[in-house]
DNA sequence: ACCCACCCCTGGGCGC
DNA sequence: TGCGCCCAGGGGTGGG
C-alpha cells in the first residue's frame, strides 16, 4: 500500500525516467483512472501532448508533474497504483490504464492500477501547488513542516490520535501500516482521545513518525505483495522491519506479549496490548 | 466547523 | 473444482 516512502521512491523514479522529455501521445485505457480529470480522457490527453515535464514532485501521497504549459499531472497511487517506466515494446500489463509515450522514443511511463482507487489528472495552472492539492498538509519529512502547529492542532482535535494520523489535513503521507508502527513505537493505543495527549508525547509521537518515514524510505518502501513497486518495478525492503502491522499473534518485538488486531473503520490495527493499554474509551 | 460513515474497486485466499 | 464471502484501504462526499 503506497504511502509517503513508497510514493517518494515512486517520484525519485520518476525524476529519473521522464524529467525534461516531452509527451508525444496518451492512450486511457480506462476512464476511472482518470475520472479526477472533470473534462474527460480526451481532454486530458490533449493537454499532455507536445507538453515537457519540468519536475517531478510530491504532497504526502499525491504526485503532481509541472509542464511547460503551466499547468500540472497529478497523479495518486491509491491502493495499488504503479507508475512504471518501461521499454515500449514490453508486453503491456493485465491492469494498463494510461500510456504516456514520448518524442525521443525512449521509455514510456505507464499507469497500472489492479483496484483503480488510484488516478490522475490535469490541473489548470498547477505548476506551483495543484488546487486539487492544497487541501493536504505538508508531510513530517518536508523542511517546512510546522511541528508545533502540528501538536497544537492534534491536541485540540476531539478524536483518536490513529484517526488524526491518518487526517491528510492535518499531516500527510501517513496510511494504516505507518500509523500502527508509529503508534507501536510510542507505545500509544490508536484509539487514545487526542484532547488527552500531552505536548511532549506529541513531540515524541511525531518523532517516532518521522524516524518510521525515514527507515522504510531507506529500505525502498514496504511491499506485500507485487501491488507496491517502484517505477523500475523494484519491490521495497521494509517489511521485514515492521513491528506491528500484519503481525497478529506473533511476539511484540519489545515484550514479547502476542499483538493483537482489532476491527477498526473497516479495517484492522495491530498493536501491543502490554506496551499499548486500550483507553477506557477507545475512538 | 468539525466529525464520521459510506462508497468506490479488484483479486487472492479460504471455507465449504 | 468452483462458488461465494471476506479482506486490503485512501480520499471524496454528504449527512449529522
Amino acid at each position: 500500500m503506497p504511502e509517503l516512502p513508497e510514493v517518494e521512491v515512486v517520484r525519485r523514479g520518476l525524476e529519473r525516467g521522464i524529467l525534461g522529455r516531452t509527451v508525444q501521445d496518451v492512450q486511457v485505457h480506462h476512464p476511472r483512472a482518470v475520472r479526477r480529470h472533470d473534462a474527460g480522457a480526451r481532454d486530458f490527453a490533449d493537454l499532455l501532448r507536445g507538453r515537457t515535464v519540468l519536475a517531478a514532485h510530491r504532497r504526502g501521497k499525491y504526485l503532481w508533474l509541472p509542464l511547460d504549459s503551466g499547468d500540472a499531472l497529478t497523479g495518486h497511487l491509491g491502493m495499488s497504483g504503479q507508475l512504471l517506466v518501461v521499454a515500449s515494446d514490453k508486453p503491456v500489463e493485465t491492469h494498463l490504464r494510461i500510456r504516456f509515450g514520448f518524442t525521443d522514443g525512449g521509455r514510456e511511463l505507464r499507469f497500472v492500477d489492479q483496484r483503480t482507487f488510484g488516478g490522475m489528472a490535469v490541473v489548470a495552472g498547477g505548476a506551483e501547488l495543484p488546487s486539487t492539492l492544497a487541501h493536504i498538509a505538508r508531510d513530517p519529512l518536508d523542511p517546512d513542516f510546522d511541528d508545533q502547529l502540528f501538536i497544537s492542532r492534534l491536541r485540540s482535535k476531539s478524536t483518536g490520535v490513529k484517526r488524526a494520523l491518518l487526517d491528510q489535513t492535518l499531516v500527510s503521507g501517513i496510511g494504516n501500516i505507518y500509523a500502527d508502527e508509529a503508534l507501536w513505537r510510542a507505545r500509544l493505543h490508536g484509539g487514545r482521545s487526542t484532547e488527552a495527549i500531552s505536548r511532549l508525547k506529541a513531540r515524541e509521537l511525531l518523532a517516532h513518525v518521522r524516524d518510521v518515514l525515514e527507515e522504510s524510505l531507506e529500505q525502498g518502501g514496504t511491499s506485500f505483495d507485487a501491488l507496491y513497486v517502484s517505477t523500475e518495478g523494484v519491490s521495497g525492503l521494509f517489511e521485514r522491519s515492521l513491528n506491528a502491522y500484519g503481525r497478529e499473534g506473533e511476539p511484540c518485538h519489545r515484550c514479547g506479549a502476542p499483538l493483537r488486531r482489532e476491527a477498526w473503520m473497516n479495517r484492522s490495527s495491530y498493536s501491543c496490548p502490554e506496551c499499548q493499554p486500550r483507553p477506557r474509551t477507545p475512538r
